[in-house]
RNA sequence: GGGCGCGUAGCUCAGGGGUAGAGCAUCUGCCUUUUAAGCAGAGGGUCGGUGGUUCGAGCCCACCCGCGCUCACCA
């Protein structure tokens, strides 16, 4: 930060600093140790009779202040929202001296009767103050104000959107009305916790730190274990942990994590990410689907009441069951072309016509997977199941039951993004070490995210896996389109951000 | 990395060649039902940085730095 400008906030820290030392001189301990709240602002506002004096303790953080001599009217913000309160000297006496050194940003409990001013709003007169804890830096506050039209105006916003994401703090604060989306992830979290508990699945812990990565096709972040002298990965995926845990045996597993991809970060990318990954032993992903929608469906009544959502002005409906379309039919109905049977040539002829940047990619599969992401993709509004991929863009799926080059994925679309992903599991270990080895000819051919050979999962698949179905999803881009947020950014409390300049 | 945009007081912003502005916030005084409280006064800026053009540069030019959006890669 520029150091004048540094100065010139120091000049209302120390401002601040001086206060704390009147305040202490005054006999108030400004930082307390703890205060006996038995209200709220949300309860006080409901609760409200003209006829009885309700007394209540509150705290909360001062987001207003209008003095006016020996009296002084503030607004006070807890959890619930905010209060104003009012305060005179011939009421509270020397608190009244200590609550002219206050600032906006104070944290302070007040005890006192429920009114309603002569302007009808509902207040608690005070009858003591208790100072919690001192500001030592000024919060940038907003003043809010209603126009002619009845509409809110909003002055002097803490708007800078590197410094909301960098001091998410303050925005918490001086933006309360964001903790709703925060709030909002955690109980579909929560709902989607307790729908999996309830089918008797058990939440599990794998590692983070991996010796080989592996279960997706991406970039890890490489580190370094002193005492082994070791690389180690942070985990792209959960996946050849959980299916090593349904060889031993166990009636279904799930696993709520981080993920960590080196790869770019935008609106919808952040390195660090929340994936949940579900196994479940003796199902396939025809029995998958059905599960997702059900899940989705729990989520959607149990936190938002309703099956009917909106994102980015399209209006989308969770009603079961969801549309499906094979990615083969869908491909050709856009392009007229059979992917099963056409050659890289003519893909790489279709992409061109349809000017769909392929970039030197010659393998069928990432061929394939670039034109259905520019043709398909973007018109699968309402939740849709895309199934049946092509065998080489799925090394850990099991081949379809009947049709030749494909194995037996999905991935459901949701307002033309993808929110989840699963197949039935590959659980042949002759099977699946031929598709390492492809994925290590693909990585020789340039491919940095193809797999690498994870002998430990082979041997684990050569014990036994029962017949699994899995499934992945990306818990920030559910919340993102549960909750109409258009940037990972707004559902992560701390987003990746370039190291702060000095 | 490419393209577009932004950077002026603590916050939100005006000013587009003539020597720095507004509102809020801060400080002082008055004010015991206010609510963007009010009234009177005060302080606060090397206008993101460096060079250049000019008698004179927030303003024009070049380069750099930071941030946002977007494209590419990707969940």
């Amino acid at each position: 930060m520029d150091e004048n400008i540094q100065q010139d906030i120091n000049v209302l820290i120390k401002r601040r600093f001086e206060e704390l030392n009147e305040l202490k001189i005054l006999g108030f301990e400004p930082f307390a140790y703890s205060y006996d709240v038995n209200s709220n602002a949300e309860d006080i506002k409901k609760n409200f009779n003209e006829d009885e004096k309700h007394v209540v303790k509150i705290a909360g953080r001062i987001m207003a202040i209008r003095r006016m001599g020996k009296a002084s009217f503030a607004h006070i913000q807890d959890h619930t929202g905010r209060i104003q309160i009012y305060l005179r000297k011939d009421d509270i006496g020397d608190s009244y001296n200590a609550f002219k050194l206050l600032d906006i940003g104070d944290i302070i409990g007040i005890e006192g009767f429920v009114f309603k001013t002569k302007t009808g709003e509902i207040s608690v007169h005070t009858t003591s103050m208790t100072l919690l804890s001192k500001t030592l830096r000024p919060l940038p506050i907003a003043k809010e104000t209603v126009d002619e039209q009845g509409n809110k105006v909003i002055h002097d916003q803490f708007a800078d959107k590197e410094l909301r994401y960098r001091q998410r703090y303050v925005d918490l604060v001086v933006n309360s009305e964001i903790q709703e989306t925060f709030l909002q992830r955690s109980r579909i979290i929560s709902s989607m916790r307790n729908f999996l508990d309830s089918s008797g699945y058990i939440e599990v812990e794998t590692p983070v730190l991996q010796p080989l990565y592996g279960g997706a096709a991406a970039k890890p972040f490489t580190t370094h274990h002193n005492a082994l002298d070791t690389t180690l990965y942070l985990r792209i995926a959960d996946e050849l942990y959980l299916k090593r845990l349904i060889v031993g045996g166990f009636n279904g597993v799930y696993e709520i994590s981080k993920d960590f991809r080196n790869e770019g970060m935008d609106r919808t990318h952040n390195p660090e990410f929340t994936m949940m990954e579900l196994y479940v032993p003796y199902k396939d992903y025809e029995w998958m689907m059905q599960y997702v929608e059900k899940m989705i469906h729990h989520i959607c009544t149990g936190v938002f009441g309703t099956l009917d959502f909106e994102y980015e002005e399209r209006k989308i409906n969770f009603n079961s069951p969801w549309q499906r379309v094979s990615m083969v039919d869908a491909l050709m109905e856009k392009t007229g072309l059979d992917i099963l049977t056409a050659q890289v040539d003519e893909l790489k002829a279709m992409a061109n016509k349809l000017g769909v940047d392929i970039k030197g990619l010659e393998a069928k599969g990432k061929l394939i997977d670039e034109i259905f992401s520019a043709v398909v993709q973007p018109e699968l509004i309402q939740p849709t199941f895309v199934v049946d991929y092509p065998l080489e863009l799925s090394p850990l799926a099991k081949k379809h039951r009947s049709k030749a080059g494909l194995v037996e994925r999905f991935e459901g679309y949701v307002a033309g993004r993808e929110i989840c992903n699963a197949f039935s599991e590959l659980n042949d270990p002759v099977d699946q070490r031929e598709r390492f080895e492809g994925q290590v000819k693909a990585r020789e051919e340039g491919d940095e995210e193809a797999h690498q050979i994870d002998e430990d999962f082979i041997r684990a698949l050569e014990y036994g896996m029962p017949p699994t179905a899995g499934l992945g999803i990306g818990i920030d881009r559910l919340v993102m389109l549960l909750t109409n947020q258009s940037s990972i950014r707004d559902v992560i409390f701390f987003p990746q951000m370039k190291p702060e300049v000095k």
